[in-house]
DNA sequence: TAGATTGTTAATCGATTAACAATC
DNA sequence: TAGATTGTTAATCGATTAACAATC
């Protein structure tokens, strides 16, 4: 079943595409038009028949034997794939250093993703701006989202309030969920949620230091 | 070859592993002493097979049959798997919102690391405190770490100039490198180096957003 | 005791890697 | 042309899942 609208792509070679994307780029700005899968693996130390599929995966124009492919085109066939055509608008909810470290990180237009505006329940941040974007009440978040059309929320608030934020941002049509606050959301089945765990990712680094 | 010091673990088990933790010292806080593979399964939308083998990996002691596993004896299992036993002292180079995020979160300390100064090149933040924690000019980077024996440092800086502290970390005697800076990094095999790529993590989501 | 739950071996599943013919 | 590189089928590898005897 070669449908071409499946999902059945699998999570590692979706996380490797991004990656793929920002190298392609850079070899791009380098004035580079060509390159071939072997030395996409070798600069990026992966396995070249890894690369060759990933591409032919992606890649709507095949690459040419002894010229590789054409970096511009993958680029754009990459970013096709990934959805980054029209960049989403998002909301960060909980304005404190790690959601104003998000807001101001303009790379994310790079990736589909535009914070429009964030979220707090302390006066002292409430109207404030940061990176131009301004900071609202939480009262204000339901309506934002519908008026803004945001689909994705970016959920920097501690622990103990992360779930009812979470709810809040879904009833009010927030399609992905990317939460930073460590403990894992419940959210109904349509709304997708990615549980960012930074101890899972520290525990993978201190693991190999023995 | 069964041999317990090989670290034959896969990356996928290691990385469940904080989550199990996270969830038990939950559960045990709630009062409870023992659980089944099957209650925590349930309760983290997981396979019960999977958890029985996780456990039985790490468990020092074999669950009881009716009853499950204690879990203080679990929690100290993990941690100890995980090398929680004698927290890592870290420091954080990039004092910008990220780096402050990291230093004013306390909850690393449960997970094996503490920060103990950050650094940056940036004259308005150098002098200040962050969550009580120093921040220092780049300059002081290689003899704090010496004197501090911090073995992890946390990469918060621009793109631009990524690579180079962490070369300066490196050479001072950094065993683990936690890099946010959206590139990847080149070090001596000796040294453990994780790229945090959340433009990879945010693909992950909005491919799902179709 | 009866039955829930464990620990472990075997089966399945899926991703990565190897091999190689096709081709520019 | 010769040879580097692609695209694809088959083999391998490793992780997850299934099955089931052991046991408290």
């Amino acid at each position: 079943m070669k449908d071409e609208n499946s999902i059945s792509v699998s999570k590692a070679t979706i996380l490797r595409m991004p990656v793929y994307l920002r190298y392609l780029r850079d070899e791009q700005a380098r004035g580079i038009e060509y390159i071939s899968s072997a030395v996409v693996a070798r600069d990026m130390n992966a396995s070249a028949i890894l690369v060759r599929k990933d591409f032919a995966l992606v890649s709507s124009s095949a690459g040419k034997p002894r010229l590789g492919f054409k970096i511009a085109g993958l680029i754009s066939d990459i970013e096709k794939f990934l959805g980054y055509g029209h960049v989403m608008n998002a909301v960060v909810i909980g304005a404190g250093s790690l959601g104003r470290a998000f807001m101001g990180y303009e790379g994310f237009k790079n990736y589909g993703m535009n914070i429009v505006a964030a979220f707090d329940v302390n006066d002292k941040v409430i109207g404030t701006f940061v990176a131009g974007k301004p900071v609202y009440s939480m009262e204000k978040l339901p309506s934002f989202i519908v008026e803004s059309e945001a689909r994705i929320a970016i959920i920097t608030v501690p622990k103990s309030g992360a779930q009812s934020v979470c709810n809040a941002a879904v009833n009010a049509g927030i399609k992905a969920i990317w939460n930073f606050a460590p403990t894992r959301l419940e959210v109904p089945s349509s709304v997708e949620v990615r549980n960012e765990d930074l101890a899972a990712s520290l525990a993978l680094l201190s693991s190999k230091l023995k």
